[in-house]
DNA sequence: TTTAATTTTTAGACTTACCTAAAAATATAA
DNA sequence: TTATATTTTTAGGTAAGTCTAAAAATTAAA
């Protein structure tokens, strides 16, 4: 088994590939972790002893094939909880991070099992990020960016990419939640900034925050 | 906060005021936690000096009011968790203990208190056990060994005494779980033994077994 | 390509929660 | 009541996971 941190860095390790795309280095792990580059070395050196990635001094890390089930089974429990959360206790999208960051870690395989299975096994959480398949297995997800959008589109809301609360709280005040149908009425070319509407109303969003939301078209 | 092991020793401190009724000793801790009493001696320092215990060496300890409050948070927590793993996620009674274990340190208030609402307030965990309230009460429970009751008296399974694991499956060999009707056909005098049925079936328990069941009469 | 800046690692230290072994206090028995 | 047994505490040590400060390797710039 593995210990509390150990999860956390098997699990940052695995976004962060996705991320970057190569090696990671351990100043990026250090960052999210909200750690220290030294300590980090630490436990990837110990991650890498029981083969979990694979590690050169100086030249970052990557995930073994055992490395990704295991960070992969972790996120899968932190999206199954968060489902849970707003489907059966009624949380709000933007209440529920904290504490799948806390049940991500309960162990029982038979758990994962059932609380799959009471949800209804879903495909994605309340943020619209695919939920891994009991073998690790992540689903593409089709999700895009509102900014990529062209006028007259329009998408459903699936999810944001920063989650800060500040910006979730910013989408609460005009009404755009998960399942909210988006409408790109227009777009101005010299600043990028939209206007859009949500269930009847009209209102003007910057790029910087069409960048930040992801929508679902089909 | 409290951390993981704290929480520990505050709950079994607690149970453990509640079957000796006078101050706690280090090894009757130590026991209960499976560890060493220099290890004991060590946290209830640390747990003196936080105000939630009264300790004086050599004595033994007790639990202050703000303690016992957060014990009682803790058990709550368990036993709710209890219910929705059997109610929610048809999990079988005898198996929910050891994840319960590790949900009832789960941090935040709101979750415990939807949970709650969730579950439809519950007053009694799957192995008949009270679930304090909000505040830490705790309801007496009215349950009583099935060796306290007389011939022809009849109660209704709420529990174990002790929930290990090897009794629990002897229990449902029998068919008996919690809910369970049971009637007490007869009792020898000389061994304690009894002649019960549950369901349809009649069958001898030996006083030992009688003495680990609690029932509910009324 | 040599120097400067950045990244990463090493070395040594701290905290939590545990341990063993020995000492001290308390309880029990002769 | 003295001696023995038991309980409890103290002292010192270990492992996990973190830190700071300094050294080493790599990358970027002059």
């Amino acid at each position: 088994m593995f210990t509390l941190a150990e999860e956390n860095y098997l699990k940052a390790i695995f976004h962060l590939e996705h991320q970057l795309k190569s090696g990671v280095p351990t100043n990026a792990i250090a960052e999210r972790m909200e750690t220290k580059p030294s300590s980090v070395t630490d436990m990837v050196q110990k991650l890498a002893d029981k083969q979990m990635l694979s590690y050169q001094k100086y030249k970052g890390t990557q995930l073994t094939v055992e490395g990704r089930k295991i960070a992969a089974g972790v996120i899968r429990k932190h999206r199954l909880w968060e489902v849970f959360l707003v489907d059966k206790l009624n949380f709000n999208w933007d209440e529920v991070h904290e504490i799948a960051e806390q049940l991500e870690h309960i162990q029982s395989s038979e758990l994962v099992g059932r609380l799959d299975e009471f949800l209804g096994h879903p495909e994605f959480d309340p943020h619209g990020d695919p939920i891994p398949d009991k073998h690790g297995n992540l689903k593409l997800t089709q999700k895009k960016l509102l900014s990529e959008l062209k006028e007259n589109q329009h998408g459903i809301c699936v999810g944001v990419k920063e989650s800060g609360t500040d910006f979730l709280k910013y989408l609460d005040t005009k009404k755009i939640s998960i399942g909210s149908e988006i409408i790109v009425l227009g777009i101005e070319d010299f600043d990028g900034s939209m206007n859009i509407q949500v269930e009847e109303n009209q209102f003007f969003i910057s790029k910087k925050t069409a960048e930040n939301l992801y929508v679902k078209t089909n």
